[in-house]
DNA sequence: ATATTTGCAAATAATTTGCACGTAA
DNA sequence: TTACGTGCAAATTATTTGCAAATAT
């Protein structure tokens, strides 16, 4: 009924197809840069709203790097799952996390605290790197 | 030998005091207004200043909220511990992260990575709220 | 007395938006 | 054809900075 989009457009794809193959989080500006020194004309706005675009379809997910700088990252939420990030190369893994649930008992015996959600990012060095 | 800074001043005491008695995530432009509804003059220049002082001096962490703005909160970081955030009242609890040890095994076994570092956020209800 | 902190106004840096033109469907 | 996407330049927003005046020590 209401509006469908989801056009194919060159921008898209070239955006889809840098975070596909990097696997990292990378920055709005990064991205920015890989598509000129590739020679392809794509303004920054563009790949803004085509970050936001992928976003609000699933296919990304966001965090800000510690420089307060937004970094993103193709992730699709089938299930539940967070994040193992290599310090070395930045390579991030899904990892699940069914192993919190003692966790979650703990947090309510021992504060009180009814656990209905968790976000939680893993740092240090993958198995190529290590 | 270097500089040793480290003033009493009225706009830290102040800051500090909003950050005591809330004990959630604030933004700078939150407690700024808090500033002036006790009307207190201080600039917003300053509470940023303070705010980073603070957290050079470890008693504050910073977080970006979901609209990509910094948010800060009083911790001292005695010994790795992680946030229990109400949902309802957004209380702050701080909690530690003992029963993680397995999940650090899992991830060396099942995915070849020497976790050396993690984040984590827990939402829920805290025993007030729930 | 003097080093540090503050206020103000101006400067940055990241991200967003308006609008005319281009393009996928 | 026409609804949707893009580029560009201008606007916003959060945060930072320079400098002279105020303040803690």
């Amino acid at each position: 009924m209401g509006t469908r989009a989801d056009y194919v457009t060159r921008p898209r794809e070239l955006i889809a197809g840098i975070l596909g193959r990097e696997r990292r989080f990378l920055s709005a500006a990064e991205i920015h840069q890989q598509l000129e020194q590739a020679k392809a004309r794509v303004s920054l706005s563009t790949v803004y709203r085509t970050l936001d675009f992928l976003q609000s379809k699933g296919d990304v997910t966001v965090r800000s790097d510690p420089a307060g700088e937004a970094a993103y990252m193709l992730c699709e939420p089938e299930h539940h799952h967070h994040h193992a990030i290599c310090r070395a190369c930045g390579r991030v893994e899904d990892v699940d996390c069914a192993a919190l649930e003692p966790f979650a008992d703990a947090l309510r015996t021992l504060h009180g605290f009814q656990l209905d959600g968790h976000a939680m990012e893993l740092f240090g060095r993958c198995s190529t790197c290590r």
